[in-house]
DNA sequence: ATACGCAAATG
RNA sequence: AUUUGCGUAU
């Protein structure tokens, strides 16, 4: 029972304000250099308030400074604007008005954090995801909040716990992973949650952090913003009793504090685990041992946290067939040794995005194209460096099918094969190679693989001009000698 | 070393 | 929210 309301998606992701009407360029860096300016006593703020149990938490987070550097995260984020319509542009216009204005507010306990506005975006594995936008204001009372409660909870977090964290992430969630495979922990427990932000506990979540936090006035700010109600795109206005919204920048660090409690319980089970947000692996020797403990594991799920696991997506695994967090792994018989690899769905994403992004009908020049390409391809290459040296050899065919997909444009933009032909000779190729692709009445396709053209455009012309997989992974992972990083430069 | 900006990825 | 890569600047 989708709605329409895909109209409104455009709005969320709106860029900023490349065509807006800032015609004075009075100002623009000055407001920026205000804010800076304010959010440098950072460390003032934090030292007097740093205890959990300080009364005085609601100070530090309505400090000046602390404000001011909430704004700015969040006007960096350039996120989409709120129910009240305002945009992190004019948040940041008004930035001394409403910082004052939300430091007192905040200390007279009426901050009002208004509705959030529901857009739905479409997931990667088919169905919706209901986002929760916040007001900007609201973001950066959120984000106040989350400055100075992160510095309390972090260091307690268990170390398996990997996701929204500082000096973590997948890199080191997979790393841990592999550890427990070479251990001898190779069946794996699956579990995620279903709509798991959605489900939240209001009260467990706020008793929970209560134990914590001794400033009432702070979890009262919470609940205040935890039980704002929820427009939906058609305007209808739903009250919420639980869940915490995806799209406030608190969201994840409450999930956190939520999930904390599970992994003290598999801590004390004294199971290998590795949590990812709401996505936990648990490694076990035995299919029998996953089947208990996956069964066992859900109820404490169920039944204490009151959160529900996501059947379709919770399974006992091989290595093989996992995929956490864009990865899978290979366990060669007989050495311990484990491979990280790239999970079919990551393999698939991969190819269809590079389809995508290479269309025949290129419309622009070929180098925009290999531009954007590149970037791609670089961030791309940046997160799924980890995977094993073996993985990566395996990269050089997604290279080359990259160049194919260019030289199937670079043909077609020679409309007639008499153009091609003749481009092709003033590039150099030999009348019998130019003829061969040229006039050899296939498709572009086929022609983007005959001698003629990759003669005129061989892997050594994209060399330089487009990055490869496959060399970009041995640039990335650090080439070791004798237990020495070696970086050129 | 610090900070800003762009990008990719995970959830 | 976090991580990583790249660029710029002090
Ligand atoms: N784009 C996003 N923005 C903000 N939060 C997100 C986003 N994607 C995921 N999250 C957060 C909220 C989700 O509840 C949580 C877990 O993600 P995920 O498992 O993919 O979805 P889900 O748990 O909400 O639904 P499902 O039932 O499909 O598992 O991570
Ligand atoms: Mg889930």
């Amino acid at each position: 029972m989708r709605r329409k309301g895909h109209h409104q998606l455009s709005f969320v992701f709106a860029d900023s304000p490349r065509g807006g009407g800032d015609v004075g360029g009075s100002g623009e860096p000055e407001r920026r250099s205000w804010l800076l300016h304010t959010a440098k006593h950072k460390t003032m703020t934090s030292s007097f308030t740093r205890a959990a149990d300080s009364n005085r938490l609601l100070e530090a987070v309505a400090s000046k400074a602390n404000l001011a550097q909430a704004l700015l995260s969040v006007v960096r984020n350039k996120g989409a604007p709120g129910i009240d319509g305002q945009t992190v542009e004019e948040a940041e216009a008004q930035a001394p008005h409403l910082l004052t204005e939300l430091r007192r507010v905040l200390l007279a306990e009426r901050f009002y954090p208004g509705d959030i506005r529901r857009v739905w975006i479409p997931k990667p594995g088919g169905g919706q995801r209901g986002l929760g936008i916040p007001n900007v204001r609201t973001r950066v009372v959120q984000q106040a909040v989350l400055q100075i409660l992160e510095p309390i909870f972090e260091p307690t977090f268990h170390p398996s716990s990997h996701g929204f964290r500082h000096n973590r992430g997948a890199h080191t969630a997979i790393a841990e992973a592999t550890e427990y495979l070479e251990e001898g922990f190779r069946t794996v427990v699956d579990l995620d949650l279903a709509q798991f932000f959605d489900r939240v506990h209001h009260q467990r979540l706020l008793d929970r952090m209560s134990q914590r936090v001794a400033d009432r006035r702070i979890l009262n700010l919470i609940r205040r913003m935890l039980r704002s109600a929820v427009v939906m795109p058609d305007g209808t206005r739903i009250e919420v009793v639980e869940g915490t919204p995806q799209g406030g920048p608190l969201s994840p660090f409450l999930s956190n504090i939520v999930l904390d409690e599970f992994d003290q319980e598999m801590a004390r089970r004294g199971l290998r685990f590795v949590r990812y947000a709401d996505d936990a692996n648990v490694f076990v020797r035995s299919e029998r041992a996953g089947i208990r403990v996956m069964a066992s594991l859900r109820r404490f799920l169920e039944e204490r946290l009151r959160l529900q696991v996501n059947v379709e997506k919770s399974d006992i695994r091989k290595p093989e067939q996992v995929h956490f967090l864009g990865f899978c792994f290979r366990c060669t018989d007989g050495v311990s040794s484990i491979e990280v690899a790239l999970s079919r769905k990551t393999k698939r994403r991969l190819l269809t995005t590079i389809r995508e992004m290479t269309p025949p009908n290129w419309g622009r020049s070929i180098m925009t194209c290999m531009a954007d390409l590149g970037r791609y391809l670089n961030g791309w290459s940046a997160y799924y460096r980890l995977c094993t040296a073996e993985v990566a050899s395996e990269l050089g065919v997604v290279d080359a099918h990259v160049r194919r997909r260019l030289r199937a444009i670079i043909v077609r933009q020679k409309k007639r094969p008499r153009f091609l032909f003749r481009y092709l000779l003033s590039r150099g190729v030999s009348r019998k190679a130019a003829a061969g692709t040229a006039y050899c009445g296939k498709g572009n396709w086929a022609k983007s693989n005959r001698p003629g053209i990759v003669r005129a455009y061989p892997p050594s012309w994209f060399h330089g001009r487009l990055i490869s997989l496959k060399a970009r992974w041995h640039e990335l992972n650090p080439p070791r000698v004798n237990d020495q990083f070696v970086l050129a430069l």
